[in-house]
DNA sequence: TATAATTTTTAGATTAGCCTAAACATTTCT
DNA sequence: AGAAATGTTTAGGCTAATCTAAAAATTATA
């Protein structure tokens, strides 16, 4: 199989990406184009080139899911994404909100000694700066056991363990409210009326999320001490 | 002034390498062509682009020349080769003969902070593992006072200060009679015949080498101890 | 200096990746 | 179930970057 273009390997990143979210795993049209920011008839284009590539199983007007092919690829692609989101933050000390449209460009180098001198030199890191697990260079994921922080329970004490980095403006709230990755968090009290969740931090700080922010966290449980 | 294109950086890039190759600073399209392994119908489409976007300076059937807006493209686009080069040779432990087609790529990588955040953090080199000078921010280079090896006089203290670096063959060749940047050389005698030169390194070593190969090393003079 | 050889440009074609508008298929609503 | 709304594909077009073949300009040669 020759190389893929940036643009063919983007196509699998967000399928692989849209497929978690949808349990029978077919992604529709439309929900790429949104993705991607594209025409969905740009969409349904590619979708047929990578179907003739083998790589997706597309069905006009039903959807697209990945084929064996296609997912390690994918695979391959996140595992380059966020190495190089763990290199730019640990090593080039550059903060969250940045870091996504610099890697959205990294992950297309194409070198495969590259990446696995890269994984070396950080370590081997499992998780990414947002908590996402780093495929390893076999394609394995690692799969921390977490919780949305909106169905999270009461007064019981978590760990933030991953963020939704899809909006910059999200992680600029974060740093605002200087919330980072493993720092500790309670819900004290859920409103019942517009949905606000009362957060203690680290035991000390108290603060009012709403509910849409509390979407985009993730928690995994800690033994209380 | 919007972004260009990683083929159009290229065009600048090589038209600066070349430029400096003949005296008058005037690229012909032929040139350009080969070292792009482009046909010259495609170099003639990009240098008339180019010179609509007042990058260059082209006079048909005579030749190209980078304005002040292209040499300042130029220069950074070298600049990023060359720290990229620098990292993967000293903190991924790439030899030279492999860093050269990844670098290619990842000059294309578009963030100031990015390439800033890295000079930084290799401690703001100023020559590359050829040897070759890195252009800093402000797009200043460092000239260091280099002769070829082939013009070298004899039986005097020499350092190798530079080498080509388009040919992976030669590279590893260097490495092969086990050549490297700032070793000590000495010419102890040119052969007439065949122009072959006797090497002294590091004062124990001695080999032959090909009039070719010293065509492709630049050294700097040494003050003998 | 006229002609041959070389270099460069022009003309026309191709591919990847995108678009809009119109047609078609599916789903939802009454 | 038929009509309306929504989702998807098809048709046709555009731009960037490449190509080959033919024409034009320049340079070298006899």
């Amino acid at each position: 199989m020759s190389t893929l273009s940036a643009v063919e390997e983007n196509y699998l990143k967000y399928i692989f990406q849209l497929s978690e979210i949808f349990e029978n795993g077919i992604v529709k049209t439309n929900d790429l184009a949104y993705k991607l920011d594209h025409s969905a008839a740009s969409v349904t284009d590619m979708l047929k080139k990578l179907s003739e590539k083998k790589l997706v199983a597309y069905k006009k007007y039903y959807g697209v899911s990945l084929t064996r092919n296609g997912l390690t690829i994918a695979v391959q692609v996140l595992r380059k994404h966020r190495l190089w989101e763990t290199f730019l933050v640990k090593n080039l000390k550059f903060t969250w909100d940045k870091i996504h449209e610099i890697a959205e460009q990294l992950e297309h180098i194409q070198s495969d000694e590259l990446i696995d001198r890269m994984d070396q030199y950080l370590g081997f890191p499992k998780f990414d700066p947002h908590g996402d697990p780093i495929p390893d260079k076999a394609g394995n994921i690692s799969l921390p056991n977490v919780v949305c922080l909106a169905d999270a329970k009461l007064k019981k004490q978590y760990q933030l363990a991953n963020v939704n980095d899809d909006s910059a403006a999200f992680l600029k709230y974060l740093n605002k409210i200087q919330l980072k990755l493993n720092d500790k968090v309670k819900i004290l009290d859920k409103e019942e009326f517009d949905e606000t969740i009362q957060l203690l931090i680290n035991d000390k700080k108290q603060l009012t999320i709403s509910n849409d922010a509390a979407h985009n966290m993730w928690v995994r449980s800690v033994k209380e001490i």
